[in-house]
DNA sequence: GCCATTTAGTTAATATATTAATCATTGACT
DNA sequence: AGTCAATGATTAATATATTAACTAAATGGC
């Protein structure tokens, strides 16, 4: 009965949330002339230094095809660098330029601030049971809070 | 702090929940010849016999100029009709076609039964905090098992 | 050391998203 | 009636998603 009502299924419920959430991020990325996705990769290469194409697209959510697109506007834009490894030459190592770097501090502050709010639209509760049922879907460790595992993919990961 | 790690971020997980959720779907639209968004217009006129295009863009989540590509296919396939009101010349009311009708009987058992899985991949208290959660998020209202509102929006709408 | 297989990127073709601008029609107001 | 602002749909330009195919480089036998 519940998949019969389209409106509330799951998948539209994600969409919904999202198509809620994300303007008022998009709003910060497209004043800096960046699109979503740019930004996504920027974001990461802001914790990565380096990072192959694959994991790259892996963390972003970008799929390959469309990275290779993004990488490349960004590269026209002087944000960031691509460069053959030496070891594997079949791998692509991303990076961040200076100015690509530079543009961390220059959004985070909003960025933050925006999702300050939104943490803040909701109770704490709410908000753990979501994240708590967003892992699940995604296949993620269960992790619930009691009994926290440590390290469960990359060993000692720092979060910097 | 939460927002410092990119990929526990809110946005990233609806992300990754939907890319988790969707393919399942997926694959059943694409075996029929349908892309996900020509799903989503069918699935909607599956409840609604006639509406205009700009509820139809509402409903389904697909933002008007893209719209219109996905229904000239849908027209195109023999699966829609569109057909401009008479009250209101500006409107365009769409509605399936007997082709169109048809797909439900053949679709919706399988995908019923993807969704049944999905349901049953979860408890059924995270999938009702997961829920509950994403209305939140999507400005809903709370509608909190307890005290249930009785339809808030159009009177009586039935979920046919 | 050679070959089949796998892996990491890339290209190609089609469909959709995003933003801004345009067009016809309607409604409100004078 | 006539003008103006708002509405519903559409077009245009650019960016991204999806799927399949393809290339180059590495890897695991044999």
């Amino acid at each position: 009965m519940a998949i019969q009502d389209f409106s509330h299924s799951l998948p539209m419920m994600l969409y919904r949330a999202l198509a809620a959430v994300m303007p008022g991020f998009r709003r910060i990325f497209t004043a800096a002339g960046l699109t979503e996705q740019q930004w996504r990769v920027l974001r990461v290469l802001w914790e990565h230094d380096e990072i192959a194409q694959g994991a790259l697209a892996a963390l972003t959510l970008i799929p390959p095809p469309s990275l290779i697109g993004v990488l490349d506007r960004l590269t026209a834009n002087g944000l960031i660098e691509r460069h053959r490894s030496e070891r594997d030459r079949r791998v692509v190592n991303v990076a961040a330029t200076r100015a690509g770097r530079r543009l961390e501090e220059k959004l985070m502050p909003a960025v933050a601030e925006v999702y300050a709010e939104l943490r803040a639209s909701l109770d704490s509760a709410t908000w753990t049971r979501l994240e708590m049922g967003l892992q699940r879907l995604s296949g993620d460790a269960p992790l619930t809070r009691r009994h926290k595992k440590r390290a469960s993919r990359s060993p000692t990961r720092s979060k910097s």
